[in-house]
DNA sequence: GCCAACGTTGGC
DNA sequence: GCCAACGTTGGC
């Protein structure tokens, strides 16, 4: 089991409309970086990620498991873009703001805080545990 | 809206 | 294979 985080921005695709495709998940296409593309080519399914709203909210607001392996981006004809599909399962009840990650020293290694640029990018065992107490959750939901 | 950081492109 | 120029992302 790997953990994994998921950068959005609300305006193109927010969590609410993440949790609106319910079981069904959706491709998270778009993504036109390499080294975000080569961490979904290492998800499995059932590995769980954090959807994270940038530039407005800029919070970890929900949880998310992969439920299909890489495949072809359709919204591409390139065939070097791969992605999987996602599905919601469960909202964050206090979400996490990068504030807030930023001063937890526990996090001070969190991709999200040392290469903000990087859309999707993997969460230690360590990290997940942290941010779900700090959000709320009981680890392993 | 600005700007820093980063990734990608393309000429040499 | 290097590096300058450019484009994009994302926090502030």
């Amino acid at each position: 089991m790997k953990y994994w985080l998921f950068k959005s921005e609300p305006d193109s695709w927010s969590w609410e409309r993440q949790k609106a495709k319910g079981k069904a998940g959706q491709q998270w296409d778009g993504v036109r970086n390499y080294q975000a593309r080569n961490n979904m080519g290492a998800m499995e399914i059932g590995d769980l990620g954090f959807f994270y709203h940038s530039n407005q909210g800029l919070d970890v607001v929900g949880i998310v498991e992969v439920c299909a392996l890489a495949h072809h981006d359709t919204t591409t004809d390139d065939p070097r873009w791969v992605c999987v599909d996602i599905r919601a399962v469960r909202d964050v009840p206090k979400p996490v703001t990068l504030n807030d990650i930023k001063a937890n020293p526990k996090l001070a290694d969190m991709v999200l805080v040392n290469n903000s640029r990087l859309s999707v990018q993997p969460v230690s065992a360590a990290e997940w545990k942290e941010v779900c107490s700090m959000g709320g959750i009981d680890p392993a939901p």
